[in-house]
DNA sequence: GTCTATATGGGGATAGAC
DNA sequence: GTCTATCCCCATATAGAC
């Protein structure tokens, strides 16, 4: 039972959501602690008292709904396999069940999802390895279970030609939510990025011709 | 004719080649001006005189390499179309052109390529603007030829859709140049990142599968 | 748990001699 | 064109009162 009157879980919570919307609009190096604890309505030393480093604040964020999103991933991939037959589930429900969870997860939540989204979609290439592992640690274990579906719903691509697949379809997931404009930049707004489910349904398109491509060239 | 005995273009250069490593290690913000200058066997005075700021010395570092490698796509643009037919030339050889004096630049200068290219896979979702921008006016003439190209060769695609599919190519390609080593880290040292033509191959025959995908669904 | 005040270090940029 | 020395600002982290 939280003590109304100073509430160590509002504080907490408050530093997560400034620190997300911060680092979301201006990278990790650029979000200062000063800025974050600002925007919470505290400052830095309860910043240090809760989380001990900037860095680790970084982490938590990071980890804060990823974790949740990842659970996610998996209970889909669970009840797929339950449902499907002995080839396993078919490519397109694994596509589906591996992006839309994580693109998606901007629906319920408008604003953190996507500042939540680029943050992740940077973290992948980020130079801190400190933060980049972070991220890996969360994703690992998703990662090798879909590794292990993938290959059965494309048993005739080598185990090398498949790994570089998912790492093209890693790819134009985490840029599509890091939110490049440069598409839209270049053509003008073309581009609805509000209309999560037309992604979606664009991604999976796209990424279910490339995975399932020939191996002699596709002419 | 430069001076033998201090000559400003070698200083020039050792500057951009020392800011070019330091930042594919350390991002923009984690590669002081110190670092690079001491790196380059200089001093901080020297930067700012021949760049004027930190941010206008990252832009000549992005636009030494991009501006040539763009040149050459665009050389083998216009290459490709004028041997074409009616029907312009086949999403293959325009998949191969997009990407393939990117992904192989690192060929002939080994580490100045990979870490010119982690910088590019980087900088397009770098929360710096400024950045950001420079980036995009380096890339926007070839976008914008691509995209009419693409338009071309996949006449059943919607503009928007279109548009998208390239987003995802993008995507995929900086991804794998800005070298997250996800994958790699997940499931062990498999994936030889040093055949350049060997990643070539896989990634053009992803990205046509991808571009030229049905639009009902793919099974 | 929360705050103010401060310790300590590093950053980019510039002045001015050579 | 190049250097040394310096200005000034802002960063993270912590000490210690409440």
């Amino acid at each position: 039972m939280p003590d109304p009157i100073s509430d160590p879980i509002d504080t907490k919570q408050s530093l997560l959501d400034a620190a997300e919307a911060l680092i979301a609009e201006r990278g990790v190096a650029g979000a200062s602690l000063r800025a974050i604890t600002t925007r919470a309505g505290t400052n830095l030393a309860a910043a240090n008292y809760h989380f001990g480093s900037k860095k680790a604040l970084a982490r938590a964020v990071i980890a804060r709904h990823l974790r949740p999103i990842n659970a996610e991933r998996l209970r889909l991939l669970d009840a797929a396999e339950d449902e499907a037959d002995d080839r396993g589930p078919d490519l397109e429900s694994l596509v589906n069940i591996f992006v839309g969870p994580v693109v998606r997860f901007g629906r319920e939540m408008p604003d953190r999802g996507r500042h939540f989204a680029q943050i992740c979609g940077r973290a992948m290439t980020q130079p801190d390895p400190m933060l980049r592992e972070s991220l890996l640690g969360e994703l690992a274990e998703a990662i090798q279970r879909f590794t292990k579906a993938f290959a059965r719903a494309l048993p005739e691509l080598s185990p090398e030609e498949l790994l570089w697949r998912m790492q093209f379809m890693v790819g134009a997931m985490a840029h599509t939510i890091a939110g490049s404009q440069m598409i839209e930049a270049i053509h003008g707004d073309t581009l609805d990025t509000r209309d999560l489910d037309g992604i979606v349904e664009r991604m999976v398109r796209f990424l279910c011709g490339g995975l399932a491509a020939p191996m002699e060239g596709s002419r």
